[in-house]
DNA sequence: ATAAAAATACCCTTAAAAGGGTATTTTTTT
DNA sequence: AAAAAAATACCCTTTTAAGGGTATTTTTAT
C-alpha cells in the first residue's frame, strides 16, 4: 500500500485528488491539511511514503516544509504540486528534495503516474518546467512540449501586466509575433479562453 | 524619533517605501525584511515603533509574525501592507493585533499619515475595506469609496477567472449590469488597463 | 418622505486578446 | 548537409474588456 498525505491550500484540489485516489487500491490517502504546519502534524503521525505538497500555502510553505520532512524521515517521497511553473520554486523544492514537480493545470492522471514513479524511487517532472533543471537522463520524463526560451520572457512579461504591444516596444518585435508567441504558449500549456494566460502568468509569478 | 522596520516580499515595494521614509526627519528605517523569519530577527533585535508588514510573505507569514510581534513586544505597532483587500487576511491581522491596514495601490504618502495614526495610539485602515470590520466610531477614517456588496462579489468571480458573461449568467444579471460594476470597480480603486482589474482580482485572492 | 447609494441596463467606440490560418528566416541539433 | 525547432510576421474573424456616456428602478439611511 502507498500511503499518500496532501497539503494543499485549495479545498477544490484535494478533493479533486482525493476524488482520484479514493479508486485506487494500491493508493490510500492517510491524511490532508491545508496548511504547513498541519501536514507536519499528520506527517510525523501517519508517516506516509509520499507527500504531495503544494508550495504556496499559510504558516509553512512547501519549501520549508520539505526541508523538514526530509530530515526528519529521508524516506518519505515529496511531490512538488505547484499551481504553476515558477524558477526559483522547482529549484528550490528539488534543493529541499523533491522527487517530483506537478503542475496543478496538468491532467489529473499525471498524479498517478508521478507517485508510482517516486516510489520505484525515480524522479517525475512536469514538462511546462525548464528541462535545465534536471540531469540529462532524465529528460526523457518531459513528455510534455515545454516552452522556448522566448516564450518564457513573454510569459513573464504578460504576468508585470504588459500587453502584446508593450512586450513587442521592450523585446523589438512585432505585435504579430508576440500574439504569435502568446497563442503558442496557450497551445503548449492547455490553457483556454480569454483571461487564462494572464492568470497563468500571474499565479505562477506567486507560486513558490 | 519614529523607528520603523518593514518585512516586504516584493524588493521593489521596500524601495518604494524607503524612498518616501527616508526624507522624513522624525522617521528613520531600522530594518528591512523580505521574509517573516528575517523580520522576526530585525524586530527583536532592533525594537522600532512601528512594522510595516507584508501579510504574503516566504517562511513566516504576515499573520503569524504579527501574533509573535505583539506577544514577545505588546507596544510595537504593526501596519498591515497588503496587495489587496482580502476580507480573511484584514480580520486575522486585526486579530492578530495589527493596528492598521494599506492597501499597496495606495498613495504612498498614506503610508505616513498610518505611522503617525498608530504611533499616537489610533488605527489606521484604508478604505478599499469592508468597513465592518471596524467599529462604528472609526468609520471616519474611511475616505476612499468602498466596494458594495455586489461589486466585491462580482470581483470575487473575476478572480476566479469568469468573464462579464459567465457573471451574467451566474448572477442573473444582464452582461451590461455586470460591465457597469466592472467599471464601478475599476474607477473606485483606481485602476487603469486591460488587465489590472483581473490582475487585482487574482492577486486579491491570494494575497493574505 | 426624501435624499443618497446601490443595482440595474442600455448607448457608443476602441483596443486587446484569442482562435484559426500560412509563411519565412534563423538557430540548433542530429 | 539535412532536418527539426524556434523565432519572426502576416492574414482573417470573434469575443471581451474598457472608457465614455445616460438612465431607471430599488434599496438603504437620514
Amino acid at each position: 500500500m502507498i500511503t499518500v498525505a496532501i497539503a494543499e491550500d485549495h479545498q477544490s484540489l484535494i478533493d479533486g485528488v482525493n476524488l482520484l485516489l479514493k479508486y485506487e487500491e494500491e493508493i490510500s490517502i492517510v491524511g490532508m491539511a491545508n496548511d504547513g504546519e498541519e501536514l507536519l502534524k499528520i506527517v510525523r503521525l501517519k508517516q506516509p511514503k509520499v507527500v504531495l505538497m503544494d508550495i504556496r500555502m499559510p504558516k509553512i510553505d512547501g519549501i520549508a516544509a520539505t526541508n523538514i520532512i526530509k530530515k526528519e524521515l529521508p524516506y518519505t517521497k515529496v511531490i512538488a504540486f505547484s499551481m504553476f511553473d515558477q524558477e526559483d520554486a522547482v529549484r528550490q523544492m528539488i534543493d529541499a528534495g523533491a522527487s517530483g514537480y506537478l503542475l496543478k493545470n496538468s491532467p489529473l492522471e499525471e498524479v498517478l503516474t508521478a507517485i508510482h514513479q517516486v516510489v520505484r524511487g525515480e524522479t517525475y517532472f512536469d514538462a511546462a518546467l525548464d528541462p535545465s533543471f534536471f540531469s540529462k537522463d532524465r529528460k526523457q520524463q518531459v513528455k510534455k512540449q515545454i516552452l522556448s526560451k522566448s516564450e518564457r520572457e513573454i510569459l513573464k512579461l504578460i504576468g508585470q501586466g504588459k500587453t502584446s504591444s508593450e512586450i513587442a516596444a521592450i523585446r523589438f518585435n512585432s505585435v504579430s509575433t508576440i500574439e504569435t508567441h502568446r497563442k503558442n504558449i496557450i497551445r503548449k500549456l492547455g490553457l483556454h479562453g480569454k483571461g487564462e494566460l494572464l492568470r497563468y502568468a500571474i499565479e505562477k509569478k506567486y507560486d513558490f
